[in-house]
DNA sequence: CGAAACACTTTGATTAGTCAAGAAAATGCG
DNA sequence: CGCATTTTCTTGACTAATCAAAGTGTTTCG
């Protein structure tokens, strides 16, 4: 059984290489800076890791996750992800506020209570985010979205945010472009990188810059 | 901010002092043997919380919780047990088996959450078990409970059940005798030690042994 | 090429929690 | 009362996680 430090290296690790797919190697001062540790703390766990099997670690040349880590820190985003899921449609908490409270709770939650929480939910494949929640055997299927910047005018639907800091979550809910809202682009300026956009059932338009609408992902409507 | 092996050492402490009233002492022996760790690691645990004012700790004389010390334990008691009663009731996990569970959420629940927790279920005052849940100011009251073991002939409710081995709960469930459910005291026979009893909505009559129903707290019906 | 800059590793130390085993009180039995 | 047993305490040692600071290997670029 991995500690819960060990789990947290297992998930920036997996995060930081790419998500899903790729083997990437992942240098040790990316995993310093995500942790906020200091890079000789990474260096001593990630020989740690290496010996007990969940990572392959090369000297000055990163680590990349074994099978065995890659599935355990799929767990782990997968129990996140639930508990996020839950804690909004369920407990009611804010969808700003949660990804903090998961972050603790993903090391308590046993796998009968996730079990029972999964089910309760219907088997979710999204959490509040949009993030996708990685099945029991630690897979991730999602669909592919497109960043709102790359799209034509039309109407679409916000389907994923990228980004947990809760004042930027705030904003979006107030812009009603949470996900599951739909949002109409209505003129791109490719010189002031701004979209214009009509969202959820506003009628009034505003700008966004193309930095904040690449981290709105969507899906064309119909 | 305690670490959850201190708020383990401050629960168990309050539960062997008696749990309200007394500033009891409490021996050493008796919290390694519940916490199953060896003395030594007690004796050292409680120089540290002596140190950090959560308890009085005098060698040789064992320990009493300070005023601040019974407040933090207290909190911890009433986090497990507020718990507890969301898992059964919102959660629709067993009662006979959400202690564990509840043993390690206690520690990673925020006070956002446990307030939420609190109002969706509406201020409850007791745990599935009965067990009363201390108010957020850490102060407990309790109405007085009777043993079974001690009541007459006559009809009362189970309130409370001592102890929380899934299988003793289990069995009671079985039985008809949850907290909630009534019960119906025939007869009482001192010399075989046992109380016959129908439980519930039960016609048929059941012998119980005095040490059983010693664990069993009821009020009188009406 | 070689020196500076950068990234990573090593070393030595710290804190929290724990155990094993031996020493010292306290208790209890004859 | 006095020795044996039990209880409690002390000591030394270990694991996990971390940092600060000094050292080493790589890269870059003037």
């Amino acid at each position: 059984m991995p500690t819960s430090t060990v789990e947290n290296y297992l998930k920036a690790i997996l995060s930081l290489s790419g998500d899903e797919k790729s083997t990437q190697r992942v240098s040790l001062g990316e995993i310093a800076e995500r942790l906020s540790v200091t890079p000789g703390t990474v260096t001593t766990m990630m020989k740690h890791l290496d010996a007990k099997g969940w990572v392959g670690y090369e000297a000055r040349r990163g680590v990349r996750l074994t099978a065995k880590g890659r599935r355990h820190a799929s767990q782990v985003i997968r129990r996140h992800r639930l508990i996020e899921r839950f804690l909004v449609d369920v407990v009611g908490l804010d969808w700003a506020a949660v990804h903090e409270e998961a972050e603790e709770l993903e090391h308590a939650v046993s796998d009968r209570l996730l079990d029972r929480i999964d089910e309760m939910l219907g088997y979710p494949d999204r959490d509040p985010h949009g993030d996708p929640i990685p099945s029991a055997d630690g897979a991730i299927t999602a669909q592919a979205l497109t960043p709102l910047a790359d799209c034509p005018a039309g109407a679409f639907t916000v389907v994923q945010v990228l980004g947990d800091e809760p004042a930027f979550l705030e904003w979006l809910e107030q812009q009603r472009l949470r996900p599951g809202m739909s949002v109409r682009v209505q003129s791109r300026d490719e010189f002031a990188q701004t979209l214009t956009i009509t969202a959820g059932d506003n009628k009034t338009k505003q700008a966004i810059g193309m930095s904040t609408a690449s981290r709105l992902l969507v899906t064309p409507n119909e």
